[in-house]
DNA sequence: TCACATCGTCACCGAATCGTCACATTTCCT
DNA sequence: AGGAAATGTGACGATTCGGTGACGATGTGA
Protein backbone atom coordinates (compact mmCIF):
# COMPACT_ATOMS: atom_id res chain seq x y z
CA UNK A 1 0.00 0.00 0.00
CA UNK A 2 1.07 3.82 -0.01
CA UNK A 3 4.61 4.00 -0.70
CA UNK A 4 5.43 5.78 -3.81
CA UNK A 5 5.69 9.59 -3.54
CA UNK A 6 5.86 12.49 -6.22
CA UNK A 7 8.26 15.41 -5.03
CA UNK A 8 7.75 18.60 -6.93
CA UNK A 9 10.40 21.47 -6.03
CA UNK A 10 12.23 23.62 -8.06
CA UNK A 11 15.54 24.42 -6.39
CA UNK A 12 17.29 21.05 -7.13
CA UNK A 13 19.26 21.01 -3.38
CA UNK A 14 16.05 20.87 -1.59
CA UNK A 15 14.61 18.74 -3.79
CA UNK A 16 17.15 16.22 -3.72
CA UNK A 17 17.32 16.14 0.12
CA UNK A 18 13.82 15.56 0.67
CA UNK A 19 14.00 12.62 -1.66
CA UNK A 20 16.67 11.46 0.10
CA UNK A 21 15.13 11.45 3.44
CA UNK A 22 11.87 10.28 2.03
CA UNK A 23 13.87 6.82 0.21
CA UNK A 24 15.74 6.31 3.70
CA UNK A 25 12.48 6.04 5.27
CA UNK A 26 11.07 3.53 2.32
CA UNK A 27 9.24 5.34 0.30
CA UNK A 28 9.36 4.88 -3.39
CA UNK A 29 10.12 8.62 -4.85
CA UNK A 30 9.88 10.54 -7.77
CA UNK A 31 10.83 14.48 -8.18
CA UNK A 32 9.85 17.03 -10.85
CA UNK A 33 11.01 20.34 -11.00
CA UNK A 34 8.40 22.12 -12.49
CA UNK A 35 4.23 21.76 -12.85
CA UNK A 36 4.38 20.42 -16.34
CA UNK A 37 6.80 17.57 -15.35
CA UNK A 38 4.76 17.07 -12.14
CA UNK A 39 1.56 16.41 -13.88
CA UNK A 40 3.54 14.13 -16.60
CA UNK A 41 4.75 11.54 -13.68
CA UNK A 42 1.12 11.95 -11.92
CA UNK A 43 -0.63 10.88 -14.80
CA UNK A 44 2.36 8.33 -15.90
CA UNK A 45 2.93 6.62 -12.36
CA UNK A 46 0.43 7.39 -10.12
CA UNK A 47 2.05 7.68 -7.01
CA UNK A 48 0.42 7.40 -3.64
CA UNK A 49 0.88 11.09 -2.21
CA UNK A 50 2.71 14.68 -3.78
CA UNK A 51 4.53 16.89 -2.01
CA UNK A 52 4.37 20.03 -3.68
CA UNK A 53 5.96 23.10 -3.88
CA UNK A 54 3.79 26.30 -3.83
CA UNK A 55 5.90 28.42 -6.09
CA UNK A 56 7.09 26.41 -9.21
CA UNK A 57 8.57 28.47 -12.55
CA UNK A 58 6.06 27.65 -15.26
CA UNK A 59 3.07 27.85 -12.71
CA UNK A 60 1.71 28.08 -9.44
CA UNK A 61 1.88 25.06 -6.76
CA UNK A 62 -2.18 25.73 -6.63
CA UNK A 63 -2.50 25.67 -9.93
CA UNK A 64 -1.72 21.79 -10.27
CA UNK A 65 -3.44 21.00 -7.19
CA UNK A 66 -6.42 22.37 -8.70
CA UNK A 67 -6.11 20.07 -11.36
CA UNK A 68 -5.05 17.00 -9.32
CA UNK A 69 -8.47 17.49 -7.36
CA UNK A 70 -10.56 18.01 -10.63
CA UNK A 71 -8.81 15.02 -12.35
CA UNK A 72 -11.20 11.82 -11.59
CA UNK A 73 -8.11 9.65 -11.95
CA UNK A 74 -5.87 11.73 -9.76
CA UNK A 75 -8.65 13.03 -7.34
CA UNK A 76 -7.18 10.21 -4.85
CA UNK A 77 -3.95 10.97 -4.54
CA UNK A 78 -2.98 13.07 -1.68
CA UNK A 79 -1.19 16.65 -1.45
CA UNK A 80 1.27 18.10 1.21
CA UNK A 81 1.92 21.59 0.30
CA UNK A 82 4.92 23.24 0.99
CA UNK A 83 4.34 27.10 1.89
CA UNK A 84 6.48 29.82 2.97
CA UNK A 85 4.58 30.84 5.53
CA UNK A 86 1.77 29.81 7.66
CA UNK A 87 -1.00 32.63 5.96
CA UNK A 88 -2.74 30.78 3.57
CA UNK A 89 -3.30 27.70 5.46
CA UNK A 90 -6.86 27.39 5.51
CA UNK A 91 -7.85 28.25 1.70
CA UNK A 92 -5.03 25.78 1.25
CA UNK A 93 -5.85 22.83 3.23
CA UNK A 94 -8.94 21.66 2.56
CA UNK A 95 -11.58 24.03 1.58
CA UNK A 96 -10.13 25.78 -1.76
CA UNK A 97 -8.20 23.70 -2.89
CA UNK A 98 -7.98 20.26 -1.50
CA UNK A 99 -4.33 19.84 -0.03
CA UNK A 100 -4.44 17.17 2.71
CA UNK A 101 -2.20 18.62 4.59
CA UNK A 102 1.04 21.84 4.33
CA UNK A 103 4.56 22.26 5.56
CA UNK A 104 6.07 25.34 6.06
CA UNK A 105 9.37 26.35 4.60
CA UNK A 106 12.10 25.63 5.96
CA UNK A 107 10.95 22.16 7.57
CA UNK A 108 13.04 19.27 8.26
CA UNK A 109 13.09 16.38 6.40
CA UNK A 110 11.60 14.62 9.51
CA UNK A 111 8.94 16.80 9.79
CA UNK A 112 7.61 16.15 6.58
CA UNK A 113 8.13 12.28 6.78
CA UNK A 114 5.73 12.22 10.15
CA UNK A 115 3.37 13.93 7.79
CA UNK A 116 3.88 12.00 4.98
CA UNK A 117 2.89 8.89 7.49
CA UNK A 118 0.02 10.63 9.25
CA UNK A 119 -1.59 11.05 5.52
CA UNK A 120 -0.72 7.52 4.14
CA UNK A 121 -1.97 5.97 6.94
CA UNK A 122 -5.15 8.13 6.80
CA UNK A 123 -5.59 7.28 3.14
CA UNK A 124 -5.11 3.15 4.10
CA UNK A 125 -7.72 3.34 6.59
CA UNK A 126 -10.29 5.08 3.94
CA UNK A 127 -9.65 2.59 1.59
CA UNK A 128 -9.62 -0.53 2.98
CA UNK A 129 -13.30 -0.41 2.57
CA UNK A 130 -13.43 -1.88 -0.77
CA UNK A 131 -10.66 -0.36 -2.77
CA UNK A 132 -9.42 -3.54 -3.98
CA UNK A 133 -11.35 -5.67 -5.51
CA UNK A 134 -9.84 -9.63 -6.36
CA UNK A 135 -11.84 -12.27 -8.44
CA UNK A 136 -11.29 -15.19 -9.72
CA UNK A 137 -7.23 -14.13 -10.21
CA UNK A 138 -8.71 -10.14 -11.91
CA UNK A 139 -7.42 -7.91 -9.44
CA UNK A 140 -8.81 -3.81 -9.70
CA UNK A 141 -7.26 -1.31 -7.66
CA UNK A 142 -9.71 1.62 -7.63
CA UNK A 143 -7.55 3.75 -6.18
CA UNK A 144 -4.78 3.59 -9.02
CA UNK A 145 -6.77 2.68 -11.73
CA UNK A 146 -5.35 -0.35 -12.72
CA UNK A 147 -6.23 -3.84 -13.65
CA UNK A 148 -4.38 -6.86 -13.06
CA UNK A 149 -5.40 -10.37 -14.49
CA UNK A 150 -2.95 -13.36 -12.84
CA UNK A 151 -0.91 -10.84 -12.15
CA UNK A 152 -0.34 -9.37 -15.50
CA UNK A 153 -1.10 -5.74 -16.31
CA UNK A 154 -4.31 -5.18 -18.31
CA UNK A 155 -4.98 -1.51 -20.04
CA UNK A 156 -8.34 -0.55 -19.50
CA UNK A 157 -9.57 3.05 -20.50
CA UNK A 158 -12.02 4.67 -17.97
CA UNK A 159 -14.92 3.72 -19.33
CA UNK A 160 -14.44 -0.16 -19.31
CA UNK A 161 -12.55 0.45 -15.89
CA UNK A 162 -15.60 1.34 -14.19
CA UNK A 163 -17.39 -1.00 -16.03
CA UNK A 164 -15.41 -3.90 -14.79
CA UNK A 165 -15.49 -2.17 -11.09
CA UNK A 166 -19.14 -2.01 -10.99
CA UNK A 167 -19.81 -5.49 -11.93
CA UNK A 168 -17.27 -6.78 -9.55
CA UNK A 169 -18.65 -4.95 -6.30
CA UNK A 170 -21.83 -7.08 -6.69
CA UNK A 171 -20.44 -10.70 -8.17
CA UNK A 172 -23.18 -12.75 -9.50
CA UNK A 173 -25.52 -10.01 -9.63
CA UNK A 174 -27.02 -9.08 -12.93
CA UNK A 175 -27.32 -5.17 -13.42
CA UNK A 176 -28.96 -3.78 -16.01
CA UNK A 177 -28.10 -1.56 -18.77
CA UNK A 178 -29.93 1.14 -17.22
CA UNK A 179 -28.37 0.69 -14.70
CA UNK A 180 -24.78 0.17 -15.43
CA UNK A 181 -25.09 3.49 -17.40
CA UNK A 182 -26.52 5.17 -13.94
CA UNK A 183 -23.69 3.77 -12.41
CA UNK A 184 -20.42 4.25 -15.14
CA UNK A 185 -21.99 7.70 -16.94
CA UNK A 186 -23.79 9.24 -14.08
CA UNK A 187 -27.40 10.22 -13.58
CA UNK A 188 -29.57 11.39 -16.22
CA UNK A 189 -26.99 11.01 -19.26
CA UNK A 190 -27.99 10.60 -22.77
CA UNK A 191 -26.43 7.88 -23.98
CA UNK A 192 -27.72 4.53 -26.13
CA UNK A 193 -28.49 1.74 -24.06
CA UNK A 194 -26.63 -0.21 -26.81
CA UNK A 195 -23.10 1.52 -26.06
CA UNK A 196 -23.29 -0.51 -22.91
CA UNK A 197 -22.72 -3.56 -25.27
CA UNK A 198 -20.04 -2.15 -27.54
CA UNK A 199 -17.95 -1.10 -24.15
CA UNK A 200 -18.55 -4.90 -22.63
CA UNK A 201 -17.34 -6.16 -25.45
CA UNK A 202 -13.98 -4.11 -26.16
CA UNK A 203 -13.56 -4.68 -22.57
CA UNK A 204 -14.25 -8.70 -22.84
CA UNK A 205 -11.69 -8.56 -25.51
CA UNK A 206 -9.15 -7.18 -23.50
CA UNK A 207 -9.34 -9.32 -20.55
CA UNK A 208 -8.65 -12.14 -22.67
CA UNK A 209 -9.69 -15.67 -21.30
CA UNK A 210 -10.73 -13.18 -18.13
CA UNK A 211 -13.71 -12.13 -20.61
CA UNK A 212 -15.45 -15.07 -19.72
CA UNK A 213 -16.11 -13.75 -15.78
CA UNK A 214 -18.82 -11.76 -17.68
CA UNK A 215 -21.68 -13.24 -18.26
CA UNK A 216 -24.81 -11.92 -20.22
CA UNK A 217 -28.07 -12.88 -19.04
CA UNK A 218 -30.45 -12.48 -22.06
CA UNK A 219 -33.57 -10.16 -21.92
CA UNK A 220 -31.61 -9.04 -18.80
CA UNK A 221 -28.68 -7.67 -18.56
CA UNK A 222 -24.43 -9.15 -17.25
CA UNK A 223 -23.25 -10.11 -14.36
CA UNK A 224 -19.78 -11.40 -13.28
CA UNK A 225 -19.10 -14.81 -11.75
CA UNK A 226 -19.57 -15.55 -8.22
CA UNK B 1 -31.12 7.92 -4.47
CA UNK B 2 -28.87 9.39 -1.89
CA UNK B 3 -28.67 12.69 -2.28
CA UNK B 4 -29.67 14.95 0.47
CA UNK B 5 -27.34 15.74 3.13
CA UNK B 6 -27.96 17.87 6.62
CA UNK B 7 -25.34 19.42 8.34
CA UNK B 8 -25.11 19.66 12.20
CA UNK B 9 -22.48 21.77 13.61
CA UNK B 10 -22.99 24.68 16.11
CA UNK B 11 -19.68 26.73 14.49
CA UNK B 12 -20.85 28.84 11.59
CA UNK B 13 -17.54 28.44 10.07
CA UNK B 14 -16.78 24.72 10.23
CA UNK B 15 -21.05 24.11 9.05
CA UNK B 16 -20.42 27.03 5.71
CA UNK B 17 -17.02 24.88 4.39
CA UNK B 18 -18.80 21.69 5.19
CA UNK B 19 -22.02 22.76 3.10
CA UNK B 20 -19.98 24.32 0.37
CA UNK B 21 -17.84 21.39 0.22
CA UNK B 22 -20.22 18.56 0.12
CA UNK B 23 -22.10 20.79 -2.72
CA UNK B 24 -19.30 20.96 -4.58
CA UNK B 25 -19.81 17.49 -4.89
CA UNK B 26 -23.09 17.46 -5.70
CA UNK B 27 -25.30 16.81 -3.09
CA UNK B 28 -28.06 19.27 -1.41
CA UNK B 29 -27.25 20.42 1.56
CA UNK B 30 -28.60 21.70 5.05
CA UNK B 31 -27.70 23.02 7.68
CA UNK B 32 -28.70 23.52 11.55
CA UNK B 33 -26.58 24.63 14.68
CA UNK B 34 -29.09 23.19 17.41
CA UNK B 35 -30.35 19.64 18.11
CA UNK B 36 -33.35 21.01 18.11
CA UNK B 37 -33.10 22.96 14.46
CA UNK B 38 -31.70 19.18 13.34
CA UNK B 39 -34.69 17.04 14.83
CA UNK B 40 -37.04 19.42 12.85
CA UNK B 41 -35.02 19.93 9.70
CA UNK B 42 -35.02 15.95 9.58
CA UNK B 43 -38.49 15.57 10.07
CA UNK B 44 -39.65 18.20 7.86
CA UNK B 45 -37.06 16.93 4.78
CA UNK B 46 -35.80 13.55 5.66
CA UNK B 47 -32.74 13.86 4.07
CA UNK B 48 -30.77 10.63 3.42
CA UNK B 49 -27.42 11.20 5.69
CA UNK B 50 -26.96 13.45 9.01
CA UNK B 51 -23.44 14.33 9.94
CA UNK B 52 -23.93 15.16 13.34
CA UNK B 53 -21.40 16.64 15.68
CA UNK B 54 -20.86 15.45 19.32
CA UNK B 55 -21.29 18.81 20.90
CA UNK B 56 -24.19 20.85 20.60
CA UNK B 57 -25.68 23.76 22.39
CA UNK B 58 -28.79 22.39 24.04
CA UNK B 59 -28.04 18.85 24.06
CA UNK B 60 -25.35 16.51 23.46
CA UNK B 61 -26.02 14.85 19.66
CA UNK B 62 -25.86 11.35 20.65
CA UNK B 63 -28.65 12.22 22.08
CA UNK B 64 -29.84 13.23 18.95
CA UNK B 65 -28.56 10.18 17.09
CA UNK B 66 -30.34 8.30 19.30
CA UNK B 67 -33.58 10.10 18.94
CA UNK B 68 -33.20 9.26 15.11
CA UNK B 69 -32.65 5.49 15.78
CA UNK B 70 -35.44 5.01 17.71
CA UNK B 71 -37.72 6.95 15.17
CA UNK B 72 -39.09 4.94 12.71
CA UNK B 73 -39.78 7.64 10.20
CA UNK B 74 -36.48 8.51 10.66
CA UNK B 75 -34.25 4.96 11.24
CA UNK B 76 -33.31 5.06 7.63
CA UNK B 77 -31.58 8.10 7.59
CA UNK B 78 -27.56 7.30 8.12
CA UNK B 79 -25.34 8.99 10.40
CA UNK B 80 -21.84 10.57 10.43
CA UNK B 81 -20.80 11.70 13.64
CA UNK B 82 -18.22 14.13 13.93
CA UNK B 83 -15.97 13.98 17.50
CA UNK B 84 -13.20 15.42 18.80
CA UNK B 85 -10.78 12.27 19.59
CA UNK B 86 -11.62 9.06 18.62
CA UNK B 87 -11.56 7.99 21.92
CA UNK B 88 -15.26 6.65 22.20
CA UNK B 89 -15.65 5.49 18.60
CA UNK B 90 -16.73 1.88 20.11
CA UNK B 91 -19.40 3.21 21.70
CA UNK B 92 -20.77 5.40 18.89
CA UNK B 93 -20.49 3.67 16.33
CA UNK B 94 -21.76 0.38 17.60
CA UNK B 95 -24.46 -0.76 19.09
CA UNK B 96 -25.28 2.17 21.59
CA UNK B 97 -25.84 4.62 19.26
CA UNK B 98 -26.03 3.24 15.87
CA UNK B 99 -24.17 5.94 13.87
CA UNK B 100 -22.91 4.65 10.68
CA UNK B 101 -19.30 6.09 10.45
CA UNK B 102 -17.35 8.66 12.63
CA UNK B 103 -15.21 11.46 11.75
CA UNK B 104 -12.43 12.88 13.88
CA UNK B 105 -12.14 16.92 14.19
CA UNK B 106 -10.14 18.42 12.36
CA UNK B 107 -10.97 16.54 9.14
CA UNK B 108 -10.42 17.78 5.38
CA UNK B 109 -13.80 18.26 3.32
CA UNK B 110 -12.34 15.52 1.28
CA UNK B 111 -12.50 13.26 4.06
CA UNK B 112 -15.47 13.23 4.99
CA UNK B 113 -16.71 13.36 1.22
CA UNK B 114 -15.39 10.04 1.10
CA UNK B 115 -16.93 8.79 4.01
CA UNK B 116 -20.42 10.23 2.86
CA UNK B 117 -19.73 8.63 -0.30
CA UNK B 118 -19.05 5.28 1.20
CA UNK B 119 -21.87 5.24 3.23
CA UNK B 120 -24.60 6.20 1.00
CA UNK B 121 -23.83 4.01 -1.69
CA UNK B 122 -23.63 0.54 1.11
CA UNK B 123 -27.33 2.05 1.72
CA UNK B 124 -28.12 1.92 -1.57
CA UNK B 125 -27.16 -1.54 -1.80
CA UNK B 126 -28.64 -2.75 0.54
CA UNK B 127 -32.03 -1.23 -0.17
CA UNK B 128 -31.89 -2.82 -3.85
CA UNK B 129 -30.98 -6.02 -2.04
CA UNK B 130 -33.53 -7.80 -3.43
CA UNK B 131 -36.08 -11.22 -2.87
CA UNK B 132 -34.74 -14.39 -2.77
CA UNK B 133 -37.42 -17.40 -2.89
CA UNK B 134 -37.47 -20.53 -1.85
CA UNK B 135 -40.13 -23.16 -2.03
CA UNK B 136 -39.95 -26.91 -1.69
CA UNK B 137 -36.43 -26.95 -3.02
CA UNK B 138 -36.92 -24.70 -5.83
CA UNK B 139 -35.23 -21.43 -5.60
CA UNK B 140 -35.19 -18.14 -7.00
CA UNK B 141 -32.52 -15.20 -6.67
CA UNK B 142 -33.94 -12.62 -8.22
CA UNK B 143 -31.02 -10.17 -7.93
CA UNK B 144 -29.05 -12.81 -9.77
CA UNK B 145 -31.23 -14.18 -12.19
CA UNK B 146 -30.77 -17.71 -11.18
CA UNK B 147 -33.10 -20.38 -10.37
CA UNK B 148 -31.66 -23.58 -8.74
CA UNK B 149 -33.45 -27.13 -7.91
CA UNK B 150 -32.01 -28.74 -5.67
CA UNK B 151 -28.81 -26.75 -5.68
CA UNK B 152 -28.55 -27.45 -9.71
CA UNK B 153 -28.82 -24.40 -12.09
CA UNK B 154 -31.65 -24.22 -14.43
CA UNK B 155 -31.51 -21.97 -17.20
CA UNK B 156 -34.28 -20.06 -17.79
CA UNK B 157 -35.44 -17.81 -20.60
CA UNK B 158 -36.50 -13.61 -19.09
CA UNK B 159 -40.05 -14.89 -19.66
CA UNK B 160 -40.01 -18.15 -17.67
CA UNK B 161 -38.17 -16.74 -14.64
CA UNK B 162 -40.62 -13.65 -14.13
CA UNK B 163 -43.61 -16.41 -14.83
CA UNK B 164 -42.25 -18.32 -12.23
CA UNK B 165 -41.15 -15.57 -9.46
CA UNK B 166 -44.90 -13.94 -10.00
CA UNK B 167 -46.32 -17.62 -8.78
CA UNK B 168 -43.78 -18.21 -6.41
CA UNK B 169 -44.32 -15.13 -4.68
CA UNK B 170 -47.42 -16.30 -3.43
CA UNK B 171 -47.76 -19.34 -3.42
CA UNK B 172 -51.37 -21.25 -3.03
CA UNK B 173 -52.35 -18.61 -4.76
CA UNK B 174 -54.40 -18.97 -8.21
CA UNK B 175 -53.36 -16.55 -10.59
CA UNK B 176 -55.36 -16.02 -13.78
CA UNK B 177 -53.85 -15.20 -17.07
CA UNK B 178 -54.80 -11.87 -17.50
CA UNK B 179 -53.14 -11.61 -13.89
CA UNK B 180 -49.88 -13.15 -15.30
CA UNK B 181 -49.87 -11.33 -18.53
CA UNK B 182 -50.27 -8.37 -16.54
CA UNK B 183 -47.46 -8.97 -14.19
CA UNK B 184 -45.28 -10.68 -16.80
CA UNK B 185 -45.88 -8.92 -19.64
CA UNK B 186 -46.51 -5.44 -18.23
CA UNK B 187 -50.12 -3.60 -19.19
CA UNK B 188 -51.41 -3.17 -21.96
CA UNK B 189 -49.95 -5.59 -23.77
CA UNK B 190 -51.25 -7.29 -26.82
CA UNK B 191 -50.90 -11.02 -26.20
CA UNK B 192 -52.98 -14.05 -26.85
CA UNK B 193 -54.08 -15.26 -23.34
CA UNK B 194 -52.73 -18.64 -24.85
CA UNK B 195 -49.66 -17.23 -24.49
CA UNK B 196 -49.19 -17.75 -21.28
CA UNK B 197 -49.82 -21.43 -21.97
CA UNK B 198 -46.82 -22.24 -23.97
CA UNK B 199 -44.95 -20.76 -22.09
CA UNK B 200 -46.03 -22.51 -18.86
CA UNK B 201 -45.52 -25.83 -21.01
CA UNK B 202 -41.60 -24.81 -21.18
CA UNK B 203 -41.21 -23.70 -17.94
CA UNK B 204 -42.61 -27.19 -16.64
CA UNK B 205 -40.15 -28.79 -19.47
CA UNK B 206 -37.23 -27.08 -17.77
CA UNK B 207 -38.02 -27.20 -14.47
CA UNK B 208 -38.26 -31.12 -14.75
CA UNK B 209 -39.57 -32.89 -11.68
CA UNK B 210 -40.38 -29.58 -10.33
CA UNK B 211 -42.86 -29.20 -12.86
CA UNK B 212 -45.78 -30.20 -10.40
CA UNK B 213 -45.05 -28.01 -8.19
CA UNK B 214 -47.47 -26.03 -10.82
CA UNK B 215 -50.68 -26.50 -10.62
CA UNK B 216 -53.34 -26.02 -13.33
CA UNK B 217 -56.37 -24.78 -12.13
CA UNK B 218 -59.26 -25.41 -14.70
CA UNK B 219 -61.42 -22.74 -15.68
CA UNK B 220 -59.05 -20.38 -13.62
CA UNK B 221 -55.78 -19.92 -13.70
CA UNK B 222 -52.26 -21.15 -12.61
CA UNK B 223 -51.02 -21.78 -9.27
CA UNK B 224 -47.57 -22.43 -7.20
CA UNK B 225 -47.84 -25.59 -4.29
CA UNK B 226 -48.08 -23.89 -1.09
C1' DT C 1 -0.47 20.88 -35.43
C1' DC C 2 -0.74 15.92 -36.03
C1' DA C 3 -1.27 11.21 -34.54
C1' DC C 4 -3.58 8.53 -31.58
C1' DA C 5 -6.81 6.86 -28.13
C1' DT C 6 -11.32 6.84 -26.65
C1' DC C 7 -16.01 7.06 -27.14
C1' DG C 8 -20.82 6.86 -28.97
C1' DT C 9 -23.66 5.33 -32.68
C1' DC C 10 -25.09 2.59 -36.34
C1' DA C 11 -26.10 -1.34 -39.37
C1' DC C 12 -25.85 -6.08 -40.03
C1' DC C 13 -26.06 -10.94 -38.66
C1' DG C 14 -27.06 -15.13 -36.36
C1' DA C 15 -29.24 -17.19 -32.68
C1' DA C 16 -32.30 -17.33 -28.86
C1' DT C 17 -36.68 -16.34 -27.70
C1' DC C 18 -41.33 -15.44 -28.40
C1' DG C 19 -46.20 -15.58 -30.10
C1' DT C 20 -49.53 -18.01 -32.59
C1' DC C 21 -51.77 -21.66 -34.54
C1' DA C 22 -53.51 -26.31 -35.36
C1' DC C 23 -54.16 -30.43 -33.36
C1' DA C 24 -54.16 -33.75 -29.40
C1' DT C 25 -55.58 -34.68 -24.87
C1' DT C 26 -57.95 -34.07 -20.69
C1' DT C 27 -61.75 -32.66 -17.91
C1' DC C 28 -66.27 -31.79 -16.87
C1' DC C 29 -71.11 -31.86 -17.71
C1' DT C 30 -75.42 -33.90 -18.94
C1' DA D 1 -71.07 -42.29 -23.39
C1' DG D 2 -70.82 -38.10 -26.04
C1' DG D 3 -69.67 -33.53 -26.62
C1' DA D 4 -68.09 -29.05 -25.40
C1' DA D 5 -64.75 -26.45 -23.17
C1' DA D 6 -60.25 -26.00 -21.39
C1' DT D 7 -55.62 -27.15 -21.47
C1' DG D 8 -51.36 -29.57 -23.26
C1' DT D 9 -48.32 -29.97 -27.06
C1' DG D 10 -45.47 -29.54 -31.17
C1' DA D 11 -44.20 -26.91 -34.97
C1' DC D 12 -43.28 -22.73 -37.42
C1' DG D 13 -42.56 -18.07 -38.61
C1' DA D 14 -41.70 -13.47 -36.55
C1' DT D 15 -39.37 -10.81 -33.51
C1' DT D 16 -36.07 -9.50 -30.36
C1' DC D 17 -31.69 -9.42 -28.55
C1' DG D 18 -26.83 -9.33 -28.22
C1' DG D 19 -22.28 -9.65 -30.72
C1' DT D 20 -19.62 -7.47 -33.91
C1' DG D 21 -17.10 -4.44 -37.08
C1' DA D 22 -16.94 0.08 -38.97
C1' DC D 23 -17.25 4.98 -38.84
C1' DG D 24 -17.08 9.67 -37.33
C1' DA D 25 -16.61 12.90 -33.45
C1' DT D 26 -14.05 14.39 -29.81
C1' DG D 27 -10.32 15.01 -26.95
C1' DT D 28 -5.41 14.79 -25.61
C1' DG D 29 -0.48 14.18 -25.49
C1' DA D 30 3.59 14.66 -28.23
Amino acid sequence: MGRRILVVDDEPDILELTRLSLVREGYEVETAATGEEALACLRRSRPDLVVLDLMLPDRPGTDVCRVIRTTPELSDVAVIMLTARGDEVDRIVGFELGADDYVTKPFSPRELGLRVKAILRRGVEEKTESEHLKQHGLELDLSRHRCLHRDEEIALTAKEFLLLAALMRRPGRVLTRERLLEEVWGEGIAVTLRTVDTHMKRLREKLGPAGDLIDTVRGVGYRFRE
